[in-house]
DNA sequence: TTGGGTGCAAAACATTTGCAATCTC
DNA sequence: GAGATTGCAAATGTTTTGCACCCAA
């Protein structure tokens, strides 16, 4: 565990819940420790996720996005108007991965679901 | 509609209902029409996506995949180890889009699902 | 001293864009 | 002939890699 590595966990902390690209948490490490380097930022994401304890989360946009791996299974609702990201807890991995066995020869060892659509800020703007 | 055009199409049509790559699809039409530039490949794709004939497909490898947009909504199951790709229908958009509308306030307008695990192939290969 | 970790710069990708030449109607 | 479309090359933006250097055990 080195100065790097702690600066970009706490960087991850630091964004609330909200999963964030390598761009904002580059800047946030930098913040932190002035002298990190874009590739040990990299390296240690790819290094925090093999171990589990940050989770990529794709949502389909030009650069990856990653957050602190919690205890619960979540996916993000991601509005295409604000670009917010809400978390989404209504997903049933268990179901989900019975129900494609049942209905293919597939074992399902993981899977990713983005939802994109109007927050409800948006959507209150747009009645204005 | 230019021979182009055509040319990506039918590229689009041999790839029998998987999604391809822009790579591939580059590849198939360059067979059709040998002088076909990669741009023109990247400005057909999204054409076609505009116009709604055409699918872009996240399976969240590094490049965009592609395919003929159906009538059906479907996902894809994605074999980890072979990287086959296999449409799965057992998505029902009209409740998650309800599901999302109660728990919370929040219009949903699209969603992408991708499913990770192991295909009937390789689980058999892997036993023997 | 030895190996892992780092910063920097260069490389490697996929994708987009500027532009002159070329088609299409 | 006007305007859209193309191919090429260059630019872009993200991510990875090569490498010399540094630090801690």
């Amino acid at each position: 565990m080195t100065p790097q590595r702690k600066a970009v966990l706490k960087a991850l902390e630091g964004m609330a819940g909200s999963p964030a690209d390598t761009a904002q948490l580059y800047r946030s490490a930098k913040r932190r420790l002035p002298g990190i380097g874009l590739a040990t930022v990299y390296r240690t994401l790819e290094l925090l996720c093999d171990l589990g304890i940050v989770n990529r989360v794709h949502l389909h946009e030009d650069s990856q996005h990653y957050e602190l791996a919690g205890s619960e299974h979540r996916h993000h609702l991601v509005c295409v108007s604000c670009r917010k990201i809400l978390p989404y807890r209504g997903c049933d991995l268990q179901e989900l991965t019975e129900r494609v066995r049942d209905e293919s020869d597939f074992l399902v060892t993981s899977h990713c679901l983005s939802i994109f659509g109007y927050c409800g800020d948006c959507l209150a703007s747009n009645r204005t």
